[in-house]
DNA sequence: ATCTCCCGTGTTATAAGGTAACGAATTGCA
DNA sequence: TGCAATTCGTTACCTTATAACACGGGAGAT
């Protein structure tokens, strides 16, 4: 059993893997990895939780002065095209992605009593979700599942 | 092979099942289906299209004047509450529910092109699902499930 | 029959999330 | 060096959603 990244582990590892593999597929991508989109991806990796657009906004402002929506947006979409960050639709709310070397339909199991995210990347369900659909004469390209619920650690504190 | 919503048929019978399914279960749980409930389940009902909020909004004005958000809101949630709408995350917008029923985790199938709206219900994607969140030690309360892509006939009208 | 309380609705105001459009600055490359 | 494309700042605005308070009508209790 894996407990994903609800187990407790040293963060600042996560934070600094993730900006890394960001930095190396950028490289090899020739995109730039500008010091705002770095930015932004060291804060959305700030915490497993997943941070809203807005409040990424005022953690930019706080630390460069004025900075307007666009500014976060424009980072956010650089980071979700290239697969380095995750949005999560049933909160409006962005999270580091996992895996960023290759595509994949992850699945996110979010906790409603701690608000903490973990991904998990089950190609079988992705398999069965497709199937199904082409049982209905419908092809898949894209899938979001977001599962509500308690995590490990959330349970035992009951 | 089913093809769900998406296959041609009269569409008002779907209207006119979705609201009596709605009263009769209302009645059985000693809630109350008021005018303005039904006419937004109506409205949702329109179509196999998911409706927003200030869609549903601009009818209800159109018809009966004067209205808020608030208004739209509140029979939404009723709807939601009880099983009789869905909301689609990924697109802040919400479709009647086939099965009002009994609760179910619902997959759907969201056409990029005609933006018809088909439900699935496959209990064994939903278990695969609660089994691998609970190998991680997750306990699933609610799946949120969305699968863009094409649909049959728009598939072949390419 | 009346009272009372709860629920549903109206209304105003505002929060939260997101985008369009334009121009200036920077970067990569010929 | 100079050009084209990309990135970023800025202003304005749009869409989606909720908080808070007031009003009224219906159902059950007395």
């Amino acid at each position: 059993m894996s407990t994903l990244g609800f187990a407790s582990h040293n963060h600042k590892d996560c934070i600094r893997d993730a900006v890394r593999a960001a930095e190396e597929l950028c490289a090899a991508r020739g995109l730039r990895f500008t010091p705002l989109r770095r930015r932004v991806l060291e804060l959305v990796w700030q915490s497993h939780k997943p941070v809203g657009a807005y409040e990424l906004l005022d953690l930019i402002k706080a630390e460069r002065g004025a900075a307007a929506p666009p500014t976060v947006y424009r980072a956010l979409d650089f980071l979700l095209e290239n697969g380095f960050v995750h949005r999560l639709e049933s909160l409006n709310a962005y999270v580091g992605c996992d895996h960023p070397d290759a595509p994949h339909a992850a699945q996110f199991l979010i906790c409603n009593s701690c608000r903490r995210v973990a991904e998990m990347s089950d190609g079988a369900i992705e398999r069965r979700v497709s199937n199904r659909a082409a049982d209905a004469g419908f092809r898949s390209e894209r899938q979001t599942l977001e599962v509500m619920g308690t995590c490990e650690a959330c349970a035992e504190r009951q």
